[in-house]
DNA sequence: TCATTATATAAGCAAATGCTTAAATAAATT
DNA sequence: AATTTATTTAAGCATTTGCTTATATAATGA
């Protein structure tokens, strides 16, 4: 990949193509761990699950299996993934597993739910 | 696929899972287009060029390119699916086109960008 | 101990994603 | 009119994603 490392056009503004490297390398950290809770939240199956956990406060994998008519195998996959970023965790009672929210682990997650919940026009 | 539609857990709360369709029902509207929201800036590339595009208001794939070192159909291809999506719009001057996003169409978005700049922990 | 139940994990596969390179548009310049 | 520049579109391809089915693990109960 031969990529041109600058911008040919003559209107070009050096100093805010600077700025914004800069701004980028400043936030790296930030937009690369809001990515991924944004990825996770992106998909439908998985919002809907982070979605009813905020509501309802716990549920286990084969309650969403009921409730999203999907076979426990899918929902314990997605969980997984939920799992293993930190977006939630789980509680065992018998053989039940039961999943929650893990709280204050994302603001962003937080300002969605609420937004969800007035089921205001959102974009 | 024989899904069983119903939780064979004793302890299963009906009354509950019942409720739960009915909010996902409810709220299927918001949770499906705030969901390919999530999933548009759950993209590293298209984070950061939303992002940007809040920060300095308009800026051109010739820009994007230079700043993110990517070819300029990659950069091309990011920005029709936003643009797709109503999240950004353009303004051509001569052969540049400037993007730049379409007010009000996210407060999601507006709550991210706000939590990225201010460079909080996010999750 | 053996079967049942709840869940997780693994392997396989089709569809979606995100890049690449090449070609097409569209506007400006010569 | 021909060339250059900015951008888009298209085709191709490797990787990722999200399901499926089959199997493994863990706890309960007969």
């Amino acid at each position: 990949m031969a990529l041109e490392l600058s911008c040919t056009r003559a209107e070009a503004d050096q100093k805010q193509l600077t700025r914004c490297r800069e701004t980028l390398r400043m936030s790296s950290n930030s937009i690369n761990t809001i990515g991924k809770v944004l990825a996770l939240a992106g998909n439908e199956t998985r919002l809907k699950i982070l979605f009813l956990l905020n509501k309802e406060g716990e549920l286990c994998p084969c309650d969403f299996s009921d409730i999203l008519e999907m076979t426990v195998p899918a929902i314990s996959q997605h969980i997984r993934k939920m799992k293993d970023a930190g977006l939630i965790t789980s509680r065992r009672e018998g053989q039940t597993l039961y999943y929650s929210l893990v709280k204050g682990q994302s603001e962003v997650l937080e300002g969605i739910f609420s937004r969800l919940q007035e089921n205001k026009k959102v974009a």
